[in-house]
This record gives C-alpha cells, structure tokens and sequence, in this order.
DNA sequence: TGACAATGAATGAACGTTCATTCATCTTGA
DNA sequence: TCAAGATGAATGAACGTTCATTCATTGTCA
C-alpha cells in the first residue's frame, strides 16, 4: 500500500499538531518550545520548519484542526433524535474524544491568544459563530422547544447555551487532574441536564424539596 | 501628610501591579517581559525586585489582588436588595470597574496559567469556591427563589450562574476592542435579566411568539 | 541486472535575539 | 554622612530559526 507524496506529507504535519496539542496543553502556546515540540513528536527540530513556516503557523494550523473538529461534533450534534442528546453531544465532546483533559486547556489558551491576535480571535469568532447557527436552527425545528421557551428566542437560548459550554469549559482547567475522563464527563451531564431542563422543560416536573 | 515606610512600601507595590495588569492583559503573562511593566509602570526593571521577588510573585501577587477585587464585589453583590441587582453586579463587574476591557483578557489568562501552575490554579479554585457560596446563600435566602426553583437547589443554580458568567467573560475577549464599556455593559445586562428570568421568574411573564 | 547519479527528507549545531535577573553605581532626604 | 531608594548596563540561559550536511530511496543508463 503505497503512499503518495502528498499523503506522506500530510501525515507529517498530523503527526506534529499531535505533538503539539500535546505540548501546548502541557505549557502553553508561548511557554511551549520548538524544541519540546520536536522531541515530542520524535523527531528534529528543524524538519517542523519543512511542514510550517513559523510557529505562529503551528498555533494557526491547530486552530484550524481545531475548527474541523468542532464541525464535526457539530454534525453529530445536529442529527441526534432528541435536542437533549444534541446538548449531551456539545457538552461532553471535550471530556472523551481526545487525551485527558488536555483539549480544556488548549481551548482556554486558544482564547487568551484570541485576545490580543487578531487572526486567531477571527477564526474562533468563525467557528463560533457557524456552531450557534447550528444550535440556534436544531432549537427551532425542536418540537421540546415550542411549548417551552420562556419568552426567550431560540438564538438567546444558543447564546446561553453556548455560554455555559464555555463557562464549564473553564472550569475544567481547574480541576485536578486525577480525575477521570469519565467524572469529567458525568459531571458536564449533569449540568447539561439542569440546563436542558431549565430551557425546555415545561413544569410538569415535580418542584424542589 | 506624612506617608510612613510601609505605606510607600505598598503604593509603588500597588503602582507596579497597576502596571504589570496592563502589560499582562496587553500581552499576556509570559509574552509581557519586566522591562514593559518598567517602562509602563515609569520606573526601573531592577525596582521592580526590589519589591517582588521574581516574575512569579508579581503574577502571583496580581492573582491575589484580583481575589481581593472579587471578594468586594460579592460584599456589594451581597448588599444589593433584590436577587436580580445581586446578579447584575456580578456579571457587569468586569465591563467598567477597570480599564477598557483589561479584566477579561486578564482573567482568561489567570485561567490558562491555572492549567499549567498548582499555586494559582488553588487560589482560582479557592476564590470560585468563596464565591460560589456566597451567592449560593444570597439564593437560599432570596424570596424570589422560593417559588421557582425547577428542581434545581439554589448550590445548582449558583453553578449554572457561574458557568454563564465565565462563558460571557470568554465570549468578551473575542469582541473587537472598538466596542466601548458601555456596549459591554448592556450585553452583560441583557444575558444576566435572561437568565434570572429563566431561574427565578415563574410563567407569570408573556410567552415568546 | 548492477553501477552510479540525483533527490529531498531529516538532522542538529550554530546564530542572533530576547528575556529574567543581578549588581555596581548614583541619588536623595534626614 | 549615610542608609535606603532607584537606576540601567551587564550577564547568561533559553528561544525561534537557519542551513550545511547526511543518507536512504529513487531514477537512469549500459
């Protein structure tokens, strides 16, 4: 099974983003060195720079994998049954698909570089953007949100959705890192939940206590 | 007006820190060097350990202010006669308090660096705990409450209160800096109504459409 | 087929720069 | 006069980046 040049090349540059998510989310984009990416990645330092320009073009690239990936979760968030299951798939993404919790803290930094790179704050107002859009439409065209939507819009209801996605999201980076992927991604459940109910749950509920 | 020694002491503490906010917000911890908050703070790079240690402290020192800053906020928070003026304080905090819009990228970091640094990451930890329950209590105690809890105990709804606060925080680092404290401000506003309505509004209000 | 030429992926030492930190020196006020 | 405050040039480590060099693989021709 040979590969062509392009496939070979295009493997290089997966196996360096691998290296680098994993560097970055141990140091930070700017604490982590060519070098502590190189020998990460098993190889030499010089050969990143056949594959990326500068470094500043590692950090974009992974930003750029980063959006896929999201399109990704997306999608599948768009075609589960129920609109619950759609916010399940939103909110755990982060806790299972990848390594521990390295993707929390790359996201984080992702946003702390955001702040004073324009190119990058771009592309993540980007994938935003395109992913309430898609929130925002499974809300409309969910039979749970008609009868249920507290005088907010199904846009308001994305924004807040999105905005406690992201809240929790940050308070992973907190956690100690002994727990599991899989506390982590009970704990997101959990909240996901509260939230889905709180949005789209008539009271037909019992009350609290 | 005689200053004493201590108190000389803690103003040019507080005038390096004053300094060392808007280089770390400007460029962030590590990419901000000693000799911008020098040149910001209108002094020496060596003054500068005079009065802290190394770089470290002056990070940890600023984290240890921000906590302060907090703590008054919730004190106010606490004071406010209404639940829903309890919560405006809390999420409005960050838009005008300070400079332009310093504090979110300052506090995106805070969270970044607390990925890589146990010492900090204790500290946010502890801070959000603090306050956490601070505003748990001002729910547990708000007659607004009482009547429309969703089956969600006021420690859940403080946490969902906190993920939307941290998830605006995030979204406000991406906004581009033309955008003035006020416009900031009324955005804040404007989630912070939408979410207590959701969580402490009973169905009294007109549904959407 | 086998000898040789050409390729370009891969290496890592070296370069220039930046940065945190130090310290010899100067200033100031009592 | 002297202790404490303040300065900023000097230091050395660490970093991003470059590039001369190596060498396994591929292509060519007799």
């Amino acid at each position: 099974m040979a590969q062509t040049q392009l496939e070979t090349s295009l493997d290089r540059r997966a196996q360096i983003l691998d290296a680098a998510m994993v560097c970055f989310a141990k140091r930070g984009f700017h604490q982590a060195s060519m070098h502590d990416i190189s020998a990460e990645a098993g190889i030499s330092v010089g050969l990143i720079y056949r594959y990326f320009e500068n470094k500043e073009a590692v950090i974009s690239a992974m930003a750029d994998r980063h959006k896929k990936e999201i399109q990704d979760v997306l999608e599948r968030a768009r075609l589960a049954p129920t609109l619950l299951e759609s916010l399940e798939i939103l909110f755990t993404a982060h806790c299972c698909e990848n390594s521990p919790n390295l993707l929390s803290a790359f996201v984080v930094d992702l946003y702390a570089e955001a702040a004073r790179n324009l190119q990058i704050a771009e592309l993540v107002r980007d994938v935003l953007q395109t992913a309430m859009d898609g929130v925002t439409e499974v809300i409309a065209r969910s039979p749970e949100a008609k009868n249920a939507s507290h005088g907010l819009t199904p846009n308001e209801q994305a924004e807040l959705i999105f905005a406690v996605a992201r809240g929790m999201l940050m308070r992973d980076v907190l956690q100690p890192q002994e727990m599991t992927a899989a506390e982590r991604r009970a704990r997101q459940l959990e909240v996901t939940r509260r939230l889905w109910r709180l949005l789209f749950k008539m009271e037909s509920e019992p009350a609290y206590a």
